[in-house]
DNA sequence: CGACAATAGCTGTCACGACAGCAACAGTCG
DNA sequence: CGACTGTTGCTGTCGTGACAGCTATTGTCG
């Protein structure tokens, strides 16, 4: 690496990685969660709707907080919760001290499913990452985490 | 790497990588096409779009030839046309040779608008890759390109 | 030629995301 | 108390994605 800050965006550069929808990273992504809900299919769920059970079954939760870590709004929480409820899946209560809040609550029948859900997530991760070594997913990891916060700090 | 096939995904591994939509590899690329949708606005179009146009106006194509390329299916691009097509950036025409086919033409104002995209990707791209040597895009590039297989291949 | 499989686009349906606007409620402070 | 401000969740709108099913053509082959 030269001693320049360079900018490896700048130039004659890895465009794909950007353009439009067929952005690799955007491949990979839609890809994933494509091969998520077929695993999930049998139980007539997607992958929001079952990372969303797995998160609510472990804690009970507002939509508030549960919207950025599935990633979406609250827009969106809300009718990902009109979904999963009509399914009979979870429950929205009142938060008795806060009346703005709801308090998302896993049903019975939710909490029975959230023991075949979860291996589901592993084995994806496996199929994504086979072959790859832990050092590589730690990179990976890395930095998909830089290009995140580069994507969200400067304007 | 050890010598027997290690399964990153098999154990006490980041799951968030593959965690529904909030998924690390989804949030950079939704989070990646909506800063590129930003910088698109005052064009009035979307990163999809902008990549339709860029291909499209690179060289006369078909439907069936850009959606692989855009990430999407003919379905998609059905629609993407749609769009393009009230905005009279773009005009179907029936292929004369073959009557199945469409040709994808992009019209004057379609064209004019070309100049002005392109570096609109460059832009986005630095910005993602803001600090990543050369070596870590290409590192980061070929990763992507092995999960994609990945999940292609395997059933 | 006439049946037939394959191909290209289109339409309908469902589930997200992003964004903007709204209503109810909570907390703060004069 | 009463106005102000911030928070929470909901609704409406637009643009994708993925899928399934349909129609018009083509190309192939008996």
């Amino acid at each position: 690496m030269t001693n320049d800050r360079r900018m490896p965006g700048g130039d004659g550069v890895p465009i794909q990685l950007v353009l439009g929808g067929g952005s690799l990273l955007n491949q990979v992504g839609r890809e994933l969660r494509t091969v998520v809900d077929g695993m999930l299919a049998p139980y007539d769920l997607t992958a929001q709707q079952a990372a969303l059970l797995l998160s609510a079954a472990r804690q009970e939760t507002s939509p508030n907080r549960l919207a950025p870590e599935l990633g979406t709004d609250t827009a969106g929480m809300t009718r990902l919760l009109d979904r999963l409820e009509a399914k009979g899946l979870v429950r929205r209560r009142r938060h008795p001290d806060d009346r703005r809040s709801v308090v998302v609550e896993v049903t019975g029948q939710g909490r029975a499913l959230v023991p075949r859900l979860a291996p589901v997530f592993g084995r994806a991760s496996a199929r994504l990452l086979a072959g790859l070594s832990e050092e590589e997913v730690r990179l990976l990891t890395a930095l998909l985490e830089r290009m995140l916060r580069n994507l969200r700090q400067d304007a």
